[in-house]
DNA sequence: AACTTATTTCAACAAGTGTTTAATCATTCA
DNA sequence: TGAATGATTAAACACTTGTTGAAATAAGTT
């Protein structure tokens, strides 16, 4: 079942699997190569710095996520032609890669969901990496919006993926929060309740910036 | 102007703000007391262990927020007697305390929800913390919603309080992601433009599910 | 005043930190 | 086969980690 791993690929696994849980202060070389099975000298050898394993880390998964998350919203955006895409695919294009892989990639894509939603709050290590593999892609999921919604002002649209940037990561960051806090009612496993909650939800917050507002009720 | 602080008060502050930038394994007792011109030992002396100083600091300004949100939140209710009281009002209750304080709070607040994000997002240390001091208020917000909204189903607002959290954690963890990404276009620093969106965009979320759903637009 | 309690200091502890060096083993290629 | 490159090992580097103990000072109470 399991193909023969690479010492690179044990240590990169091994580190996605503690930073996860203990953070990128909270976890020592050390550790990680222990829980590699390894020499703590290689990880110096086949990375350099800590920092370089750490970026290691985030991009072997960022490059897979975001080539899916681009190809499918140029998708949707050629299906939609000569119109515009309509608001709910372009956000379920957004969406949809991170919800697969959060359900059926394995043990490995939820360490890695766990590592972006501490950096994405992080104001030192998120600022650089966030910026570094998601901007580009959130300004072409944005501009794709302010084409279905002409409009609408550049600034809400910002904010409004603010706020679905937060509610991503907050909840495929795989804290037990939720089924905590709704006392089990709210079991985060079933990610496909999700989407057809989160799609709905954020569609809804996008349209109230659609027009030149009517803020009350 | 300053007033007189104490050894306590001087650890604290330098505590959170380390921890704001660093995170809770990021940070040292010795760099702690180094910021505040304290011997190391005080902070044994004083806290107990490294967790304990940690907690302390999430209490003292946790305490303050909740009483002001909970306050505000059965003043609306209170106020719409016999009628439930209105989402927006709720969820402006529930937002606006922590809008106040970040913008006019000073330095010390902005730190205090740096870490509030990084832990909201942490499996480790979240779980504990964030249930500890708002799960409570948590409870009480969603029972005010399903008041209003007698039709909906508890999950799904318990879904919706959940993005709502997300979004509020994010915006408010002083990362300058919102605007690197909109280069300039959207500043952080205006929270009232902030809340003059927040508000409405998950009031119009949390509106999708008030009656059996309709998912298509 | 003397006595008690609270606070602060300095030094030390054993253990862990990231990283480097030189030596050894494995593999590849001529 | 032998030389050359790549991978792995063990040891050591100087430094920082959280925490504690005993001694010294400050504050508070009869």
């Amino acid at each position: 079942m399991e193909k023969p791993q690479s010492t690179k690929e044990r240590i990169l696994d091994a580190a996605e699997k503690l930073f996860a849980t203990r953070g990128f202060y909270g976890v020592s070389i050390r550790q990680i190569t222990t829980e590699a099975g390894v020499d703590p000298a290689l990880a110096s050898y086949h990375f350099g710095k800590k920092k370089d394993i750490f970026n290691a880390v985030m991009l072997r998964r960022a490059e897979v996520l975001n080539r899916e998350r681009i190809a499918m919203l140029d998708d949707c955006i050629r299906r939609a032609k000569p119109n515009p895409a309509p608001l709910h695919e372009i956000i379920d294009a957004f969406t949809h890669a991170l919800l697969n892989r959060a359900t059926q990639g394995g043990q490995g894509w939820k360490h890695y969901f766990a590592i972006i939603a501490q950096i994405n709050n992080h104001p030192e290590l998120g600022g650089i990496i966030m910026t570094q593999y998601f901007d580009p892609l959130a300004k072409k999921f944005i501009a794709a919006i302010q084409e279905t919604m002409p409009d609408s002002k550049p600034e809400d649209l910002y904010w409004c993926y603010h706020f679905l940037s937060g509610a991503l990561t907050l909840t495929f960051s795989g804290t037990e929060r939720i089924n905590n806090l709704s006392e089990g009612l709210c079991p985060p496993s079933d990610l496909y309740a999700v989407h057809d909650r989160l799609v709905p939800f954020i569609t809804a917050g996008f349209k109230v910036f659609a027009q030149p507002h009517k803020i009350n009720p």
